[in-house]
DNA sequence: TCCATCTAGATGCAAGTTACACATAGCTGC
DNA sequence: GCAGCTATGTGTAACTTGCATCTAGATGGA
């Protein structure tokens, strides 16, 4: 029997994707096969390498890291990334973003203590 | 003179939106155009509604809501949304994501502290 | 009655993003 | 040489998103 619900499992892509690597960046340059196993080591969802490199691409394009290559070490040269100032502050505002987002997960989830100042508009009509 | 940067302005969607739009329905049920309101009213990035109404329905399909029409207020029908068992589920275990999440966002803003039990890999190589 | 405006939900389409498979290349050990 | 690991990428199909646009009920004014 095929089975007919689409998939919904975790995955890190998107702004939570960026944000986690250029976390990652901050004080230190790092390549991005090593980020890679970062995110993995870190409990975040499983990201397709591919994606990775991709993603990382389209940072520097936008300015939020830069790169160079690093052909010190033996083996593979590495693409060598560094946060830039504009990643830097694109980071810090997004910890405002975060801290609005688990005020609403955790709310959700341990009883929801209704917060003061939210209570005079059109959402009492919710039902039940 | 043409502007040349590619935009990296804050965004909802994807599994954030997802879930932020489950933890709003804990408890209580919603309508599209009520949720997308209190995403505006919460802090976080703005979402197309466009994009919030095709999020729950696809939410529907993958069995975190259900809905029902209501039609006992005045005005345009309202497709009202339930978070289901399924849903409940997915959202509690999101919430561990969320928390490395943030463990790794916190980390690099504030002086970052290497946490004590990740010191022993290769991410030693980490340069300057 | 006609019209504008607000609420509420939805879709067509172009552009962007992702997962999966695969390709390339340097190095190590056999 | 060649298998296996490190390291970075790409082709393509599928999916997701933003924007514009549409339908439709209700309300209020000219």
């Amino acid at each position: 029997m095929p089975d007919d619900t689409p998939e919904l499992k975790p995955r890190l892509h998107g702004e939570m994707l960026s944000t986690s690597l250029l976390a990652f960046l901050k004080g230190w340059n790092a390549y991005g096969y090593q980020l890679a196993q970062k995110l993995a080591a870190a409990g975040l969802p499983e990201s397709d390498s591919g994606t990775v490199y991709r993603t990382l691409r389209q940072l520097e394009k936008s300015g939020m890291v830069s790169s160079f290559w690093d052909t010190s070490e033996s083996g593979p040269a590495r693409r060598m990334y560094t946060l830039t100032k504009a990643g830097e502050l694109f980071l810090s505002g997004w910890i405002d973003v975060l801290q609005n987002y688990q005020k609403i997960l955790h709310g959700a989830l341990e009883g929801f203590l209704p917060p003061a100042d939210d209570a005079g508009d059109t959402s009492a009509t919710a039902a039940r």
